[in-house]
DNA sequence: CTTAATCATTGACTTTATCAATCATGTAAG
DNA sequence: CTTACATGATTGATAAAGTCAATGATTAAG
């Protein structure tokens, strides 16, 4: 006798039996919205959000990606790319820089102050992957790593 | 030497070194992208979406969900629920059912044609998550659902 | 050269998400 | 009982995301 621990786990139970409990979609959405809702909200003090957070970490890679390239690996339309590039930019944190290989293309690249907020923004995240991971052991979040790139990247 | 096979690739794999690529996050939310999108597209023909798919899967369940739990499950908020069983039930697919224990709640029931047609659309989605996990084999495919679920489950 | 393709950008438009408010019902406490 | 409070579905307002076509600047190809 007793399912009733707390309202929000009880009835969760009841449709991990149900067949879309096994679907791989379905299961990568659940842990999307879980994992992004988290990580919003650890960046929320930065000023920050997943999407933009993407875009600084990217630029301060040192890859040197173009507006295009950002859309393509983030899975956004080029015309997303673009406001989350302006704010960046405002906040001094990103700069376009015109490709001289090909002058249609902007490359982003981080300033300073944008590789010292990416830092904080990397503890923030991280910190909060760790609480989203903590029921794998680190085998098993490698094993995970592995597994979701080999789907992400098989394109 | 060859790094141009489809321009869409080319620059991916250039990123997938960056600290992003090991965000579980952000595989999460590229997996989901790339896997809704195939699953949406899977599902057009039966006049399905990936939400409306779930409901209606939910809904055939046996569970006897009320709106509430489609809600929690499906991490959506309740009033995001209400035009998808609307549609599902316009199209005779769905019932909304007073619940005799507390009559709040409308609990949600397939009607016959619901079951032909989440039979179809399990189909369906079930060939599309095939080719999205044709990188793994069937030992990796049941680890990375092992892995997601406690991932998904653990609130 | 001229034609076609690509990149960033804009703008229109649709779809999702978020949140407060409401009505009906249920629960708890005095 | 009845008063006070919590919950489930619904509505409506608003913000955020996603989708798509069109444009100007450039580059690539014939």
């Amino acid at each position: 006798m007793d399912t009733t621990t707390s309202t929000a786990v009880s009835s969760i139970e009841r449709f991990m039996a149900s067949e879309l409990a096994g679907d791989i979609e379905f299961l990568t959405a659940r842990t999307r919205a879980l994992g992004s809702a988290r990580a919003n909200k650890a960046l929320e003090n930065l000023g920050l959000k997943v999407r933009s957070y993407s875009v600084l970490s990217l630029a301060c890679s040192g890859l040197a990606p173009t507006q295009r390239e950002l859309a393509e690996f983030l899975s956004l339309d080029p015309s997303q790319i673009v406001p989350l590039v302006d704010q960046l930019e405002e906040r001094g944190m990103v700069e376009r820089q015109a490709d001289p290989q090909d002058r249609r293309s902007k490359v982003i690249t981080s300033t300073t102050a944008g590789r010292q907020l990416y830092k904080k923004a990397r503890a923030a995240t991280t910190a909060g992957e760790a609480i989203t991971m903590a029921n794998l052991n680190p085998d098993e979040q490698k094993t995970l790593r592995n597994l979701l790139s080999r789907i992400a990247f098989s394109d």
